[in-house]
DNA sequence: TCTGGGGTCCTAGGACCC
DNA sequence: TCTGGGGTCCTAGGACCC
């Protein structure tokens, strides 16, 4: 099964404004969250059905969605809220199963096979599960059916809100098959726009392609994209652990950065930023990588791996340092991002004959004073003076 | 006042090795 | 008659997802 949260950060927004007084439900009108446009962060995150309706879709900018929706009413997110409301669903779900696969905030899988004996039939259940969470949390979820991950997932797409629709392999051709070829889950925008070129416009029509003419144009994808077409996917439900493959933070900056030393004061707070959370899971991280944006939306990115993993901040910022500055052409930065990858649980160093080892002592326990205090004391305690008065709030603290 | 932020996975090319 | 073949690792960029 897929249980997909209804419009979650608007039906989160609304129920959070409703426990606060706010006098309309804005599930029930023009609405939409969005960022803030004076920030330059000014796109759909999440629209009402009203919204959606006269058109508006999620990540175009507001200006285009009030274009369409005149009477648009666009409200800011609540992250916080929305990661309670989140851990709040995924608590109900898990009493009824361990097997649980988050996927994302609103998002998760459950293999119902284990349990089908316990909980009986998989549509019962399924509606019962999706009340329970009404009930409880306030909000409307659609489950999809099926028998693999792939077909569930397809399932809960299907018609909304507050439903529960089943997409059996038998049922694949009659319910999957007509669909636009841009539904079919993995193929965006671009794989999209290929196959229409190519005369395929449905799911059902890749589903029968020919697989030699096709792998002209998509090669070793081809199998894999014509296995989805017909609703084929053997991939587990996989509990996934707290442990992420990568951490990232980057922003888009209010006005383009030209300054150095501005450019240097927030990518050392991204920096904090990462090395933070990659702490507070106790890993370390072999690659670093460093992205700007330029003014005309053109994206670079280097990334370098270390011989030793690390999770020091001073460590990881001469290395961003160095990555900024190889790439960085002096062109107004628009957004920066610092990300780590390839992480690892353990850091067994080979030492160095060049490194002062006991500099490297000396930052890891400055290191863990520093989380301590902001643990016992909240984020705010206790900053490098450098980063005093700098832009880069932690979001997700 | 155009165009977020956090992810995962894949590909292609180059360096390097035997 | 110049320049094989198999492999690994690293990096930049892109597609896709919510």
């Amino acid at each position: 099964m897929h249980i997909d949260v209804n419009n979650a950060f608007l039906s989160w927004s609304a129920i959070w404004l409703l426990k606060k007084g706010y006098p309309i439900d804005i599930r029930t009108i023009e609405a939409v969250i969005g960022g803030s446009e004076s920030m330059r962060h000014g796109i759909v995150l999440a629209k009402s059905p009203i919204a959606k309706k006269r058109g508006v879709k999620t990540a175009e900018t507001l200006r285009e969605a009030k274009r369409k929706c005149h009477h648009l009413k666009v409200y800011p997110p609540n992250y916080q809220w929305y990661r309670k409301m989140s851990k709040a669903m995924f608590h109900i779900i898990s009493k009824y199963t361990p097997d649980i696969e988050i996927l994302s905030i609103d998002e998760c899988f459950i293999d119902y096979t284990q349990v089908r004996n316990l909980h009986g039939d998989p549509l019962v259940f399924a509606h019962h599960l999706k009340e329970e969470i009404h009930e409880q949390l306030g909000f409307t979820v659609n489950i999809g059916i099926a028998n693999n991950k792939l077909c569930a997932k397809m399932a809960s797409d299907f018609e909304k809100p507050d439903k529960v629709h089943t997409l059996w392999n038998e049922e694949i051709e009659e319910k999957m098959y007509p669909l636009e070829i841009g539904d079919l889950y993995g193929v965006g925008k671009k794989t999209a726009a290929k196959l229409q070129e190519l005369g395929i416009h449905t799911i059902g029509a890749l589903a029968h392609a020919d697989e030699d003419f096709l792998k002209k144009y998509f090669k070793n994808q081809t199998m894999p994209l014509i296995w989805k077409a017909k609703g084929m996917d053997d991939t587990p439900v996989v509990v996934v652990g707290e442990e992420r493959k990568g951490i990232s933070n980057s922003t888009t900056f209010a006005y383009n950065l030209i300054r150095t030393d501005a450019i240097l004061k927030n990518l050392q707070a991204l920096v904090e930023n990462v090395c933070i959370s990659l702490r507070k899971q106790e890993q370390f991280a072999y690659v670093v990588g460093v992205t700007i944006r330029d003014k005309n939306f053109k994206t670079y990115s280097h990334q370098r791996k270390l011989v030793n993993a690390s999770s020091n901040s001073e460590e990881i910022f001469e290395v961003a340092k160095e990555l900024l500055q190889e790439m960085w052409n002096e062109e107004p930065i628009r957004l920066l991002g610092v990300s780590l990858t390839n992480l690892t649980n353990s850091c067994q160093r080979q030492l160095s004959l060049f490194e002062p080892e006991e500099q490297r002592k000396t930052n890891s326990e400055l290191d863990k004073v520093v989380d301590q205090l902001k643990k016992q004391y909240g984020s705010t305690i206790i900053q490098k003076a450098s980063l005093v008065d700098n832009n880069i709030s932690k979001k997700y603290d």
